[in-house]
DNA sequence: TCAAATATAGTACATTTGTACTAATTATTT
DNA sequence: AAATAATTAGTACAAATGTACTATATTTGA
């Protein structure tokens, strides 16, 4: 009984937070929608940020927890392609506070300090993931220093904006959203592969019917 | 007489949405900062969000300016280096529209779907301009359908959302940011690049002084 | 059972924000 | 110079927010 209305105040804030974003949600709209009275939240969490920064928490155990399993095969094709998927599924569900990181970041600064940990250790996981698969023949060897330091940056970028992205030019449809991003972000390795890890990529492309770009909404490179 | 005070507000609050963030920021703060009264300003800007309005309207136009002028050119690896070099700065000078754009674009629909269109207009250009170079031998012609179309996605989520990066990961240095990031973003040609493609690649950026990455902090890449 | 801890509702208050208005001042124009 | 328009200051108000507090109600544990 306990926990129960603590987690449900997280639920029902996590779903106010998405939809409104975290300006538009208050104490007071998120008791509402349960129910409670105000006065109740604040005895659970103080205030939004408190709230927020719950959340954010929940996120961080979540991939967490992702990473563990990945964690336990030998990075190939396969794994960078589940990974990207599950990552990509979990920010969706907590987008929230990727669409407005830089304010959360202003007004919970821990959140901010953990965040630049947390990039930096995704930039070492990927950079060891390319470089087993260099070794494997998948990847093309670094042809001039740096390329591949860049690119994990555009990557972990990208990992993160999609999701704006996503909020401004799709509306609705989101079970379109989820899919066509993974590919995208994956698909940025592409340029980098062996004819090998070509025929890899293809290999896992075709087994998921993804291919050309299709479903960006207004889109002139859109083929439909 | 009648313009100047127009103007000082716009610049003012500028200024302000940039160091603060758009929630932080309203017409109060923007009067007291000015030293003048808040009914005054009233009668100028309403309320924030048409000053926000007005702001993103300058933010185009000058971004309109910009294309008019690299337009008369024929597009090389020069003409491309050079235009992302000068929208990046430009998007520096405006970055809290970019920061909060899903906050903003939910507060003042109008400009969300101006934004659309303005995406569909650069993905066509750049889609033109990768054309045209890989006539002129320096890119790779697509040996497989839709990874331009792709990357060109990715290049444009790319240049609206390192803004939000630099904000989390540099505190202060302004200098190092857009050289950093205007880097950042052209690299991300170098595994389309044809040998040729590599060679014009590299004169552009030994001379500007440009190599592997540095200087991002607290980065397991960063080579200090 | 019955005291203590936990949970809930309700109220009140200081701040802030957009908005609307009035009155005064300054510029412009005829 | 007089009249009109444009600009500025100041005030007031309703709505919303975080915060603090009190008073019940409910659960828990000894």
């Amino acid at each position: 009984m306990k926990i129960k209305t603590k987690d449900k105040i997280l639920a029902v804030a996590l779903a106010q937070f998405n939809e409104k974003g975290v300006e538009q949600v208050s104490i007071r709209t998120i008791a509402g929608a349960m129910g409670i009275s105000a006065g109740n939240l604040t005895y659970h969490y103080k205030n939004t940020d408190i709230i927020i920064y719950a959340l954010y928490l929940k996120l961080v155990e979540e991939l967490g927890q992702s990473l563990e399993q990945l964690h336990s095969r030998s990075p190939d094709l396969q794994w960078m392609y589940e990974a990207t998927r599950y990552n990509c599924g979990m920010m969706w569900k907590y987008r929230f506070l990727l669409i407005d990181f830089v304010a959360i970041a202003r007004r919970v600064t821990t959140i901010r300090d953990h965040f630049r940990q947390l990039v930096v250790l995704r930039q070492w996981q990927i950079k060891a993931a390319i470089e087993e698969m260099i070794k494997a023949g998948y990847f093309e060897p670094e042809w001039e220093e740096g390329i591949y330091d860049k690119y994990i940056l555009r990557m972990i970028i990208l990992s993160d904006a999609w999701i704006s992205d996503a909020q401004i030019h799709f509306d609705g449809q989101e079970e379109e959203i989820i899919p066509f991003y993974s590919e995208l972000i994956i698909s940025s390795i592409q340029p980098f592969l062996t004819l090998e890890g070509r025929k890899a990529y293809k290999e896992i492309t075709d087994r998921d019917g993804l291919g050309p770009i299709t479903g960006y909404p207004g889109n002139p490179l859109s083929s439909d």
